[in-house]
DNA sequence: CCCAAAATCACCCAAAAGGGTAATTGATTT
DNA sequence: AAATCAATTACCCTTTTGGGTGATTTTGGG
């Protein structure tokens, strides 16, 4: 009955740490600590095959950074779960390395039966966070609560600006002529303070107005 | 010693749920349902005095949905706490309730333990979220497995463009010609399959290029 | 060492964009 | 009733863009 147990890998520069995590992970049953790294280097040259279930990754290392030691390993191993685990809190910090591939993403009070309960919920498909890193991932969704200066007519207009249409295409599809669609241009310029179609994609784009 | 409990209103169209998590809410120390609601309408009347600590919202309501029903209530009370609490699991749902206002999102199986612990969470600051709905929210950071097919001066070009810049801004910045710029800029739109600075910009946000 | 890709520059030309001014109509608000 | 705003259209003029063609130099990899 007894199932093999989730292989974990450790890359962390402090010793200290590096040796409690692995004492905590072979002390508890069902979790292995496989291997353990003291900098980015060394674990992608170690783990280049023969890939654990789930790493643990620090972000502050010696030489090259967690997150781009994440961002390789990704790509060597799609598949596989890295949690990150550190001190930092930077909302930098923690957006570059969910991008980077991150599954998770822990801060280092966390206490041992969470860690362990977060690389099962890993393992099994979920993306562990603490709370208040969870709460910062959901409020980059929050729309901000300034409301478009559009009119409907008008954000109607820049979703096709940002198909790329130009003054011709955007008349015929909305049935008026070019000289209205310049008019309506002129005005979305204005209201979003930009002076051509690069900016107001953009704008657009940041703050989700289509 | 007895501090005052975890108000929660929930809004919920079936009248078994509502009343089983009524049940449980009111028979779980520490929380208390203060109201309960069949639709987004007698809610957003009822709530808009006195909101509670925390709102557990299911999405598909007759009339308004939910999560038109989440966005009115963020209007009113910024601060409020709104967990989606539903069945649905489509990417749409949970990134629209998100951009609602959303605090959380979990799946109707969640287990009554649980689904205080996330209550608890969310009014300590959290985001709780059942494991596969984590497991998306973080998916939708990792950035597509296609690498950027520019250049290093493709890219560069690439940001400057994004920021409305012309070829004369950009040429100057760059210490280049603007012929040059030209030719960069026509690689950009060769690679990226645009034709437009528009597209070109949007395919870039979309992408994250820059 | 050679090749391919990248970076650099030039010229031409038609199409598109951007900015200014002005006017009419209908809806909404005050 | 007056004022405001959105939507609509028109015209003029300059600048910018996009596409085509062609060339030189540098650079990195096999």
């Amino acid at each position: 009955m007894n199932q093999r147990p989730i292989y974990i890998a450790i890359v962390e520069d402090d010793p200290e740490i590096r040796q409690l995590l692995t004492l905590i992970l072979n002390g508890s049953p069902g979790f292995s600590c496989s291997h353990s790294y003291p900098d980015a280097e060394s674990a992608l040259a170690g783990l280049t095959h023969e890939p654990p279930d789930v790493v643990l990754m620090d972000i502050q290392l010696p030489g090259m950074s967690g997150i781009e030691c994440t961002q390789q390993l990704r790509e060597l191993h799609p598949k596989l779960d890295i949690i990150m685990l550190t001190v930092q809190e930077e909302n930098d910090d923690i957006f570059d390395s969910l991008c980077a591939g991150a599954t998770g993403y822990l801060v280092k009070e966390t206490p041992p039966t969470k860690l362990l309960a977060a690389i099962e919920e890993a393992k099994a498909g979920g993306s562990p966070m603490s709370p208040r890193i969870a709460r910062r991932v959901i409020g980059s969704f929050h729309q901000s609560p300034v409301k478009s200066p559009l009119s409907a007519r008008e954000t109607e207009v820049l979703g096709l600006l940002c198909e790329g249409r130009n003054y011709r295409q955007i008349a015929d599809q909305l049935f008026v002529s070019t000289n209205t669609v310049k008019a309506h241009i002129k005005h979305i310029y204005e209201k979003l303070h930009v002076h051509n179609r690069a900016e107001a994609v953009r704008k657009a784009m940041q703050d989700k107005l289509v």
